[in-house]
DNA sequence: ATGGCTGGCGACGCCAGA
C-alpha cells in the first residue's frame, strides 16, 4: 500500500470579505483546512487582505468584484496554480463568480452560484444559464484520472430535507423544480455530494437567515456544497459544518462546510 | 401572509442577498 496523506477541503461564504476577516482567521486558526474557496468577498481585487492570509500561512489567488460577488482559494503553505479565473461559455457575464486552481495536487473549483431571486424574471434565466454553463465545464473535470472537486455556495436547495420548512421557501428561486433539476443532472455526470453522501438522514444546514434567531434554532439551509469526482470520492472519509462560526457575533448568514479526503502520496 | 436582518456604498436611504 502507497502512503496516503489527509487533506482537508473547505467552502465558505463570508458575506463580506471585509467585515469578515476577524471570523476567516478564527476559523482557519481552529480548524487548519488545506484548501478552501470563499464566496462574496463583496470587494475590488486590490481590498483583498492577501498579507493577513499569508501571515496566518495560507496562499491566496481570487477573482474580485466592488460591492458583489467574489471569489477566492487558499491553500495552507502553498500557492493555488490557477488554471482558469472564468466558467466559460459567455464572454459577456463579467460576474466574479468562478475560480479553478490545483492546489495541494487536487483540481478545485470555487463557485459562486447566482441567487436568481425574483424568479421569474432575469436573474432567475442567468441562474439557470450559468448552471448548464457550470454542467457543460464539469463534465470535462468529473472524468479526469486527477481528484478534482467543485466547492462553493451552489444557491441550491436540493431536496425538501435540505430545508427546516419547504413551505416557507416555495417561492424563491433556491427550491423551484428547474433549479433542482439542474443540480440533478450536474451530480449525474458523476459527482458525489459529499455532506448528503456522509450524512443520508439528515445533512447539516449550511445557511441560516438572519431573521428570527434562525442560527440559533437551527432554522437553515443547504446550499454550500463539496462535489467531488470519483477519484477523490474513493478518498472521502468525514465531511461536516462548522456551525460555531455562525454562531459567533457579527457572523455571516454562512458556516463553513468542509470534507476530509485521503489521498496517495505523490 | 408578511416582514423580519445584514453588508456595501457613500452620506441617508437603497440595492441585493437567500
Amino acid at each position: 500500500m502507497p502512503r496516503r496523506r489527509t487533506l482537508k477541503l473547505a467552502t465558505f461564504n463570508v458575506n463580506g470579505i471585509g467585515t469578515r476577516l476577524p471570523h476567516l482567521l478564527a476559523w482557519l486558526a481552529r480548524e487548519e483546512p488545506d484548501v478552501v474557496a470563499l464566496q462574496e468577498l463583496k470587494a475590488p481585487d486590490g481590498s483583498f487582505p492577501e498579507a493577513e492570509l499569508e501571515q496566518a500561512g495560507y496562499g491566496a489567488i481570487w477573482r474580485g468584484q466592488r460591492s458583489w460577488n467574489g471569489v477566492a482559494l487558499l491553500g495552507r503553505g502553498v500557492m493555488p496554480v490557477q488554471s482558469r479565473r472564468d466558467l466559460p461559455g459567455d464572454r459577456a457575464d463579467t460576474q466574479s463568480r468562478y475560480i479553478e486552481a490545483a492546489v495541494h495536487g487536487v483540481i478545485v473549483a470555487a463557485v459562486y452560484l447566482p441567487n436568481g431571486n425574483p424568479q421569474p424574471g432575469p436573474k432567475f434565466d442567468y441562474k439557470l444559464r450559468w448552471m448548464q454553463r457550470l454542467a457543460d465545464h464539469a463534465r470535462g473535470l468529473v472524468g479526469q484520472p486527477h481528484p478534482v472537486a467543485i466547492l462553493g455556495d451552489f444557491n441550491v436547495i436540493p431536496t425538501d430535507d435540505d430545508v427546516y420548512d419547504p413551505k416557507a421557501w416555495r417561492k424563491d428561486a433556491l427550491i423551484q423544480p428547474q433549479v433542482r433539476e439542474a443540480y440533478a443532472r450536474l451530480l449525474a455526470q458523476g459527482w458525489t455530494d459529499a455532506l448528503r453522501h456522509l450524512h443520508p438522514e439528515q445533512a447539516p444546514y449550511t445557511f441560516w437567515d438572519y431573521f428570527r434567531q434562525h442560527a440559533q434554532r437551527d432554522r437553515g439551509l443547504r446550499i454550500d456544497h463539496l462535489l467531488l469526482n470519483p477519484v477523490l470520492a474513493a478518498g472521502l472519509r468525514r465531511a461536516g459544518v462548522d456551525r460555531w462560526v455562525r454562531l459567533q457575533e457579527k457572523a455571516s448568514d454562512h458556516a463553513p462546510a468542509w470534507v476530509e479526503v485521503s489521498l496517495p502520496r505523490a
